[in-house]
DNA sequence: CATATAAAGCTGGTTAACCAATTATAGTAG
DNA sequence: CTACTATAATTGGTTAACCAGCTTTATATG
């Protein structure tokens, strides 16, 4: 996916219109599943764009599964209906730039679900790198350092031990974003680390002892304060 | 974003490569936050590939949040540390390629929650989209034809109506790959249509009377039997 | 008229040249 | 020696030319 989603707003807008240009002109045409649109080339001209634009926003229909390029032949509609087609454009066209409320109501729904298949499914190997990873947060935090990454990449090490590739993903796509917000908002003063050593080790024992429901009920402990603080922004 | 993700095998392996070498190249420099990478071309000679691979493997990062590209400037390692940037890139380099599994497992979770927040959170509007959306899958179940797009609609409908833009976009992002393998190992076979539509009003009604618990429970059971099917491959 | 064949033209993809803006350097005046 | 300016080099981004392969068309041949 190229959730090629860091253009600025300027090139967003274009694409969009690019990408409704493209809606109106299959729907005018009645292309259906398998029938070849106009070459890059023709489209560029016809929409006073540049040929880069046109590609760019032919990648993303792409990407969702809603266009087909094959090389040195033609783009081609997906095996998908008109109906879902133009719903799905329009979800496409629609979507916002997530807020940090979004983020965090997604984290908290992720993170508690890989904490659960983390204590199901971890292997010996998992649970190593778990272990580093809240040693070296751990070590961050007593000598009064800043522990934001380490603190990161325990989550991302359970996410990894859940043994669901979608929702790993996931967590790496929102991580960075999260970051940043938590850098804006000031989200984890000082004195929640400490408190958040204790949460951590909480969640590696119950991951370490299989106990999936103990581990998802100590992350949602561990969520309680930036719960509450999302919830009041 | 790019979860540009749809690439050839033989272009996602030289990307893995070209990142692996980045990341060398961070850790044997000891680059710090702010610091400069060498250029675009330099790179590219010292890797031995052309200037557009290394763009795209600089732009990968970037969607990660691990670079930051400055026009007419250079691109630069973003605000953050030397741990979280290796960990990262090496869960990165090992993301693997959705299986069906997950898709299934991450659907589920995703739609229990987007059912419950839409009965919540759901705009008149929203409900009137969801009906749209119903009544078209219903005429194409009662008409004996294929309903996948509209069944798949009726659901995003959901996903738009709980008011999350993340979750909107995951299911955006996931979908066509469910669509994909629902194709390829035959889920949906014709009768189950007739049960669905019984289950998507259901569904539907719970929402509009805004009842969170009794949606998310009427979603449960919608996915009861893919959620068999799907733990049985 | 039918069919095989070759050639011309499109196709998406790739590469290399170009651009404007920034940064580093050299030079000059004070 | 310092501070400021002008110039040259470097940067990521963009554009236009190029490429290999597919499709269609024209042509020749039976």
């Amino acid at each position: 996916m190229k959730l090629d989603i860091l253009t600025k707003t300027e090139t967003l807008d274009l694409q969009k219109t690019i990408i409704s240009k493209i809606r109106d002109l299959i729907n005018f045409k009645n292309l259906e599943p398998g029938d070849k649109l106009p070459s890059e080339r023709m489209l560029s001209e016809k929409f006073e764009v540049t040929r880069s634009n046109v590609r760019e926003a032919i990648q993303k229909l792409e990407f969702y599964g809603l266009l087909e390029s094959i090389p040195q032949s033609g783009t081609f509609v997906a095996n998908i209906g008109v109906t879902a087609m133009n719903g799905m454009i329009e979800d496409i066209l629609r979507l916002e730039e997530p807020d940090f409320k979004s983020l965090v109501e997604t984290r908290i729904l992720l993170e508690l679900k890989t904490a659960r298949l983390a204590a199901l499914r971890r292997t010996d190997e998992d649970l190593e790198k778990m272990k580093e990873a809240l040693d070296a947060y751990t070590e961050k935090v007593r000598n009064g350092e800043d522990a934001v990454q380490e603190d990161l990449l325990f989550h991302l090490a359970i996410a990894k031990a859940c043994g669901n590739s979608t929702m790993n993903t996931f967590m790496l796509i929102i991580t960075p974003e999260i970051i940043t917000n938590f850098e804006k908002y000031h989200v984890c003063d000082g004195d929640q680390a400490q408190k958040g050593i204790q949460e951590h080790v909480e969640i590696y024992e119950a991951i370490k002892s299989k106990q999936p429901q103990l581990a998802k009920q100590k992350m949602k402990e561990h969520f309680k304060m930036l719960y509450q603080y999302c919830y009041n922004i």
